[in-house]
Order: C-alpha cells, then structure tokens, then sequence
DNA sequence: CTCATTTGACCCCC
DNA sequence: GGGGGTCAAATGAG
C-alpha cells in the first residue's frame, strides 16, 4: 500500500528532476548542479524498482540502505558466509574475557562480509570528513603482504553498549592509492538513538532481521531525501564500466570535490535483486557525533548530542580527510563522507 | 580527563 | 612458520 504510494512519488520526483534538469541544460547551471539532477534521477527510479521488487517479494517497503553496503550484492568474494550469530542472544559469552577464542576465530570464518570500493578524489586538495552513519573506531592497522598499503581495522564504536560487532577493514588499493577498498564484516546490531539520517550498512541478512526490528528509525521520506540531494550532491556519473550504474553518491559537503564509485561484485548479478535495499546514502549523517559512550570498564557514559542530528557529524572521530600523495593513513570513517546537511 | 589512535604483541588458521 | 586479525598499553588530541 505504502509501496504503491512510494512508488509513484519516487517516479514523480524523476521526472521532476528530469524536467528541471531539461530545463537547465542549456542553462549556466554548474556542472555539479546537473550532475546532482542526474544523480536525483536515477536514484529516483532505482528506488522505485527496488520497491517494486519488494511489492513483490512481500508488499513491504524496501528498507532504505546506504548504498556502500550493498544488500544482496554481498556474496563479494570468496569470503563470504552467514553470521551465524544472532544479534544479541549469545553476546554475554561472547565477550567475556577472552573467555573462549576458539569460538570467537571460528565466528571470524562465518562472519558475512561484503566490499565496497571507493574513489576519493582530491582534486583541489580539499578536504572532507567521512562517515557511513556508524562511528568506527580504529582498533588496528597492519601492513598486508604484497600491498603497497596498510590495511585498516575498525570497529563499531558502540561494540560494548550494544555488543554490535560490526567492523571494517579499510585498503587502498594498489594500483590507485585514490581507491579504497572497504570490506564490512558483520552486522549492526546497535541503534543509533538519534534519528539516523543515514541508514547505515547492512550486510544482505540484516534486512530479514531489520523487518523485526522495531528500534529501527522509520526511513526517510523520498523527498527530503531528494531534497537533500539536490542541495547537497556532487555525483561522478562516469566511470561507466566498473562502477555501479547508479543510485549513490556521496555527500560532499565537505570535499571539495569528490568521486566515488563502487565496484560491487554483484555486477554481474542478472537479476536485479541486488537492487533491493540499495539507496542512496542522502540522508543525513550519522551520529557519530551524536551518541558517545566510553566503554572504560562497564560504566558507560552517554552524552546526549541528539540536537546535533541532522548536522554534520561532528565526531572526533572524523578527522580530516588528507591524502598527500605518499600518505598512506585516511579517516577512520573513511570512507564516507558524513557531510550531509538536512 | 576523556576518548581516539597508534603500535607492538599475541592468537589463530593455513 | 608466516600472514592476517585482534588486543591492549601507551600516547596524543581536544
């Protein structure tokens, strides 16, 4: 029902968008401009097609997904496998102590993992924060054999509060030290309290669970989301051959300039059910900023920042995004860019 | 003082 | 034994 409505107002706003942008084309309108009405367009439509997918698979309204965290798509490489752990059963045993390792390597095997890669492009040397909607925290780096780089670790920053095991690992890649290769492992299990403008990755299941998931923040509507697209977007809509077709970009408030892309490995996917919980990442930000809990001991703080959702992410965590040529460290929220403004 | 990052050490798996 | 992933003490930033 919703899905129908839904439906017919994402094509209506394509169609807005592509009538403004007709309207622009000869106009003095800058590149990004254009760019953005683009990007709105096709984000428009794919929205509508992933709801349609899902008036199919069941009526319900597709939930909304960043789109660095391709739900089906997953299945990146060779790695991936189902979590076999619930969200929240069995998390007590998990972390006491170190109690049992053995259970926790045999859990790194089964974890689900899926990739994203992303290209950064600095070049007016601007800067710019990231973010995916979740605040990571960095807990390792290491250098990987036969890689130019060294490959980050994070870890979701709520990992005690919410036993959330979400991580990533964070690369550059060597044949483009502008492209990073983000691999996510496991899911989210905590809830930002603060009204998420950004739904965060999810590994593909976690859109089974999410549909029980209560505490999850109602999605945004198409059009704030387009709204904020239009005011906020900067889209490379090249690259055509490796990159997703579509439906994402990145916020770029705060780079300058910005290029992102993924190659996801569900490209070759035939069917569209990739598509499915794939959006844009337009809404806002994160809370990284918003909810900071210390994890010293058990006594866990929370400072409630809540009047700062819809801001950019303001977290310590988001530090500049430098990349001089021969740098080879980034954002720990690397690499999203949280510069998103409602 | 709090919290994030760094980095060496440790553990597990191949 | 080596490589990758994680831990945790030390350090730094705000």
């Amino acid at each position: 029902m919703a899905t129908s409505a839904c439906i017919i107002n994402e094509i209506t706003q394509g169609m807005n968008l592509a009538k403004q942008l007709k309207s622009i084309l000869s106009s003095e309108c800058s590149h990004e401009t254009k760019q953005a009405l683009v990007q709105g367009i096709i984000t428009s439509y794919d929205r509508a097609l992933v709801m349609v997918n899902w008036g199919h698979s069941g009526g319900q309204t597709p939930p909304l997904t960043p789109p660095l965290a391709p739900p089906m798509l997953s299945q990146p490489e060779s790695s991936v496998s189902i979590d076999e752990s619930p969200p929240s059963g069995d998390f007590h045993q998990a972390f006491d102590n170190h109690q049992d390792q053995k259970a926790v390597s045999k859990k790194r095997k089964a974890i689900t993992t899926w990739k994203n890669q992303i290209r950064i492009s600095t070049d007016n040397g601007l800067e710019g924060n990231t973010d995916d909607g979740y605040s990571w925290r960095k807990y390792g780096q290491k250098d990987i054999l036969g890689a130019k780089f060294p490959r980050s670790y994070y870890r979701c920053t709520y990992r005690y509060i919410h036993q959330c095991m979400a991580r990533k690992q964070v690369q550059r890649t060597d044949e483009d030290p502008m492209v990073f290769e983000i691999t996510y492992r496991g899911q989210h299990t905590c809830t930002l309290t603060t009204t998420p403008s950004v739904v965060p990755p999810q590994s593909p299941e976690k859109h089974e669970i999410e549909q029980h998931n209560h505490q999850l923040p109602p999605p945004p509507k198409s059009g704030e989301i387009l709204s904020n697209l239009r005011e906020n977007l900067r889209v490379c809509t090249s690259d055509s051959e490796a990159m997703v077709p579509h439906s994402f970009s990145f916020p770029s408030a705060s780079f300058g300039s910005i290029e992102n892309y993924q190659r996801f490995d569900f490209l070759n996917e035939p069917d569209h059910s990739f598509l499915q919980g794939y959006s844009p990442s337009f809404i806002s930000p994160a809370t990284s900023g918003s909810n900071y809990f210390t994890e010293r001991g058990n006594d866990f703080h929370h400072h409630d920042d809540s009047h700062l959702s819809g801001i950019t992410t303001a977290s310590t965590t988001n530090s500049p995004l430098t990349f001089p040529a021969d740098s080879q460290d980034f954002s720990p929220n690397f690499p999203f860019n949280s510069g998103f403004f409602i």
